[in-house]
RNA sequence: CGGGGCGUGGCGCAGUCCGGUAGCGCGUCCGCUUUGGGAGCGGAAGGUCCCGGGUUCAAAUCCCGGCGCCCCGACCA
C-alpha cells in the first residue's frame, strides 16, 4: 500500500521519477489528444507565478505586452529561407474551415516572428517609431516526434519578446540584456544556475544572426536549454520589408530580436530541485509558501484550532506571505505527505498542546521541524523563506559544480566523462562544424554554448579536445533534453 | 519512420497459453470508531474486457483486419 503511494526513486529511474512526481504533485496530466498535455492548478499556480515576475522585469525594462493572432498564413512562414527550413516540418496547418477548404492553408504559429513582422512593416515608418518593444504570452504548437511533460510538448505556453531597433549595436544590447533578465530570474526566482553564451551555428535559432542560450544541468545530469535570446540581424526585416527613414534621411532595415521561455521551465525546476519525496518548489515561486495544518481530537478542540490557525492565515497573509489552511477531514500525517510532495516550503502544525504554549511546530520542506513561537512568526517566516531560497541555490550550483568537468586531460577522459555519469565538460573547439557533429554522433552532446567570460575556466584551453589542433573557442559540452 | 511492450470498473493489474458465472489492490461513497507522519472495521456503487469481422452451442480468451497508447532510436523551447 505504502509503495503505490511512492514515488519512484530519481537513482532507480529519473524519468519514472519525473513522471511519478508530476502526477503525484497533480502538476500535470496527459490528455486525450497525443504529445498534449493538460496544466493542473497545481502546475499551473507555478507557472502563474513565473509569468508575474518576468512581466514585471520584462516592463521593468520598457517592454509591452501584446497579442498577435494562432493562425498565419502558410505564405509567410516560406518568406525567411531559413526558418521555414527550420519550421516547415513541424507545423500544424488548418486547411479548413467553416466547413469549406481555405483558399491559403493557416499554420499554428510554431514561433510568432512572421505574422510579427508583417505588422511591424505597417507601424514603422520612422527612426522615430524605433524602439519596438513588445512582448507577448501566449500558446505555440511545434509537431514533435516525441514528447515529455512540461518539457516538449506539442502544446506549449511562453512568451516571446519581439523587438525592432535603428542599429545592429542597439539590437545587440537587447539580445544581452534579455539573456542577462532571464538568467537574474532563473537564479533568484527559480534557484537554477545557469551559464550563458551563445550558441554555435547548428543550435542557432532558424533565421537569427547569433543565438544565445540558458543552460542549466539537472539532476540527472543532463542539461535543459531554460532560455533563448535571438538576434536576428535584419533577416526578418529584409523578409517582411520592415524599412524605416533614419534620422540621416536613408532608408534601412529593422535590425530586430526575439527571446522566448515556455513552460519548460517549470520542467526544469522540477529536475533542479525535486526530490523523491516529491517536487520543492522555491518560496519565491511557490503558490503556497506556507500550509497550516490544524490538528484535532474533539469537536470542541477542532473549533479553537480552526479559529487559531485562520487568525494565523490572517497575520501571514498580512505580511505578504502566500498561505493556506487545511482543514480537510483527514489525517494530519496525510496531509504532510500531500504537501511535501506538492514542495510547499513551510508547514504549520497547529494543534492544542501548540495552543497552549502559544508556539506552533515548523516544518521545513527540506528537513528539520522544531516548536517556533507565535510571536513574530511572520518575521520569522520571511527570515525562512530568504534563507530556504538562497540554500536551494546554493545546493543546485553545488551539484551542477560537482557534476563539470573541466580542461580533461584527453579525447578518452572527454568522453568517458560524456559516457559515464555526465554532466557540463568545459574544453577547448576547433570551431569546424563538422567536429561538433562528429562529437554528437560518437557522444550524444551538443555544445550547449560558447560560455561567456564569467563561466570560462581560469586557463583558456589551448587546443581543440576531438582533434587536437589549436582551439579557437572553449566551448560546454552535454547530453541534453 | 525502424525496434520493443501494452490496451480488462476512475487508476494499477490478474485472467488469455488450455474458450464455459468478470476478479484483485488502490481510489470513491455511506456508517461507526479514529485523528501530533499515509487509520481500522462493516456496507455500497462502479465494466460496450480498444474497434470491426470471423470460428464456435459458447469468445476478454482462438483467427483475420484496423485503431490507440507507452518505452527505445533519428528532429526539437
Amino acid at each position: 500500500m505504502a509503495e503505490s503511494k511512492a514515488i519512484t526513486p530519481r537513482a532507480v529511474d529519473f524519468s519514472a521519477w519525473y513522471n511519478d512526481l508530476i502526477m503525484r504533485a497533480e502538476l500535470a496530466d496527459y490528455s486525450p489528444v497525443r504529445g498534449c498535455m493538460v496544466i493542473r492548478p497545481n502546475g499551473y499556480a507555478i507557472w502563474e507565478q513565473m509569468q508575474q515576475a518576468l512581466d514585471r522585469m520584462f516592463k521593468d525594462t520598457g517592454h509591452q505586452n501584446a497579442y498577435f493572432p494562432l493562425f498565419i498564413p502558410q505564405s509567410f512562414l516560406a518568406k525567411e529561407a531559413q526558418h521555414v527550413e527550420g519550421f516547415a516540418p513541424e507545423t500544424a496547418v488548418v486547411t479548413h474551415g467553416g466547413g469549406k477548404e481555405l483558399e491559403e492553408p493557416l499554420v499554428v504559429r510554431p514561433t510568432s516572428e512572421t505574422i510579427i513582422y508583417a505588422m511591424y512593416a505597417k507601424w514603422i515608418q520612422s527612426y522615430r517609431d524605433l524602439p519596438v518593444l513588445i512582448n507577448q504570452w501566449a500558446n505555440v504548437v511545434r509537431w514533435e516526434l516525441r514528447t515529455r511533460l512540461f518539457l516538449r510538448t506539442t502544446e506549449f505556453l511562453w512568451q516571446e519578446g519581439h523587438t525592432a531597433h535603428a542599429t545592429e549595436a542597439e539590437a545587440e544590447a537587447e539580445t544581452l540584456l534579455i539573456l542577462n533578465l532571464y538568467r537574474t530570474f532563473m537564479e533568484e526566482w527559480m534557484a537554477m544556475p545557469v551559464i550563458t553564451g551563445p550558441k554555435t551555428d547548428s543550435e542557432r535559432f532558424a533565421g537569427a544572426l547569433r543565438t544565445y542560450g540558458c543552460e542549466a544541468l539537472m539532476q540527472d545530469n543532463k542539461a535543459l536549454q531554460a532560455g533563448t535570446s535571438h538576434n536576428l540581424g535584419q533577416n526578418f526585416a529584409k523578409a517582411f520589408d520592415v524599412q524605416f527613414q533614419t534620422a540621416e534621411g536613408g532608408l534601412d532595415y529593422v535590425w530586430s530580436t526575439s527571446w522566448g521561455v515556455s513552460t519548460r521551465l517549470v520542467g526544469g525546476l522540477i529536475m533542479t530541485h525535486g526530490d523523491d519525496k516529491g517536487m520543492v518548489c522555491p518560496p519565491r515561486l511557490a503558490q503556497w509558501q506556507v500550509v497550516i495544518i490544524p490538528i484535532w481530537r474533539t469537536d470542541e478542540e477542532r473549533a479553537q484550532v480552526v479559529e487559531a490557525a485562520e487568525s494565523m492565515m490572517k497575520e501571514l497573509r498580512g505580511a505578504g506571505i502566500r498561505t493556506t489552511t487545511d482543514k480537510r477531514e483527514i489525517k494530519p500525517g496525510a496531509k504532510y505527505y500531500e504537501w511535501e510532495s506538492r514542495g510547499t516550503p513551510f508547514r504549520l502544525e497547529l494543534g492544542p498542546r501548540d495552543l497552549a504554549q502559544q508556539s506552533v511546530m515548523l516544518a521545513r520542506r527540506l528537513g528539520g521541524k522544531e516548536a517556533v513561537p507565535m510571536a513574530g512568526l511572520a518575521a520569522r517566516l520571511l527570515q525562512e523563506m530568504t534563507a530556504m531560497q538562497q540554500a536551494m541555490l546554493d545546493a543546485a550550483r553545488a551539484r551542477r559544480d560537482a557534476a563539470t568537468l573541466r580542461n580533461p586531460k584527453s579525447k578518452e577522459e572527454f568522453i568517458a566523462f560524456l559516457e559515464g555519469n555526465g554532466g557540463f565538460v568545459f574544453a577547448g573547439f576547433c570551431g569546424d562544424p563538422a567536429v561538433e557533429a562528429e562529437i554528437k554522433a560518437r557522444t550524444k552532446a551538443t555544445i550547449r554554448c560558447l560560455p561567456d567570460p564569467e563561466f570560462r575556466s581560469p586557463e583558456a584551453p589551448t587546443t581543440c579536445i576531438w582533434t587536437g589542433r589549436p582551439a579557437t573557442v572553449e566551448a560546454v559540452w552535454a547530453r541534453a533534453y
